[in-house]
DNA sequence: TAATTACACTACACAGTGTAGTTTATCCTC
DNA sequence: GAGGATAAACTACACTGTGTAGTGTAATTA
């Protein structure tokens, strides 16, 4: 028998595709320990046996999601230096770049699953922060090409960006990861960047 | 019979004060589901009935602890604004007296307990920050104070001060916090805050 | 035919309790 | 001050109840 619809998936795969949403729901709120197989497989409308079909144990599972968030982040579109454009221009770019994947539901609730609702497993925490921070590097790549052209003056990229990041985090990530408050708004995102930016050439613009 | 010595507590405070001890480890690195009352006993020393004796439940015990740790932390000598003086000089305090802080053992883990090991229960955790912002409220006073005195020029002291936090949490709280990472040794900090309240000046100084 | 389901079931960990016996501190008497 | 009675706290241990990971199976559905 041919498929219903050419949109349609097949029915195992969206058993297993709810399955997934669910169990991200279910460990997003109340994280790995308190989350239990049988409220996912209810969550899903899905038999507890069928949860079972697709992923063996719920620590697979758990490591499937973590997989699947990771998967879902928006590639970073890395921004290269320009010696002849105005450095705050470059770097409020930069910065709009960091604040869509503060935005993004994906890289948040991966955060949150990963960080706040558990630091279960060391282990693998560190592994996910190592992956974080090499996608977030493009921010210290630019410093040192600019501090190489002659533009910044710092001779520790690395801590100016660290730097730059605590201005934009303490408003747009921390809050968010570990009390789950809302993502900023337009306006305060622009206020947060622009300040931020301002305030970091001010100290270290040439 | 007298007792043995003068300063030892009787037996009941020497366990009630391991049974604390204990807990306060086992929460820290295992959070509050992962935590047995078995195991806390076990490592207090003590029977698990013992336990049961001081505190009728988990819940009670981890709420104590909380309260333990609170009070534990240094209560902060607050910095008012001097016009007279410098103000690199009046902020370095300030940033000083908040690495004290960061520093006290029973502060990170109370933070570590509250919200990377667990952030179970919502309403405690809302409670528990509303608490630390209280106390750290002291750097958005003393800005604020010397914007009216029109030595800085912002109109939103609050925003400022979570700047001037977030470029110092960024390399002494969140790592700390969510990573277990060691704390900064002096050099680092003293770079770090020096670090930040030029930036912080070259912005906002009038 | 392959996946899904209901359901019954195992095994285990854990919060919390009840009890009977032992230890520790205090107090009273000599 | 020594010594024994007394009360309070501690301990071992057995036990209840519950929640949950994970499995096996026979029937149902796509």
């Amino acid at each position: 028998m041919a498929r219903h619809s050419p949109t349609a998936p097949r029915l195992t795969d969206r058993k297993r595709g709810a399955i997934i949403e669910a169990a991200i729901d279910e460990f997003r709120v109340a994280g790995y320990e308190t989350t239990s197989m049988d409220r996912i497989a209810a969550r899903a409308g899905v038999s507890k046996r069928t949860v079972y079909n697709h992923f063996p144990s719920k620590e697979v599972l758990f490591a499937q999601i973590l997989r699947h968030l990771w998967d879902a982040i928006a590639g970073s579109d890395t921004v290269v230096f320009h010696a002849d454009r105005p450095l705050r221009d470059q770097l409020l770019e930069l910065l709009a770049q960091k604040f869509r994947l503060l935005n993004d539901e994906a890289f948040v609730s991966l955060a949150r699953v990963a960080i706040a609702a558990g630091i279960h497993s060391p282990e693998r925490a560190l592994d996910m922060v190592a992956r974080m921070n090499e996608r977030e590097e493009g921010l210290t790549v630019w410093i040192r090409a600019a501090a190489a052209a002659g533009r910044l003056k710092t001779e520790d990229p690395l801590f100016a960006s660290h730097q730059l990041e605590g201005l934009i985090k303490g408003f747009a990530f921390w809050p968010q990861i570990t009390l789950a408050q809302a993502p900023l708004d337009a306006a305060t995102q622009k206020k947060v960047a622009e300040s931020a930016v301002d305030m970091f050439l001010a100290y270290y613009a040439c």
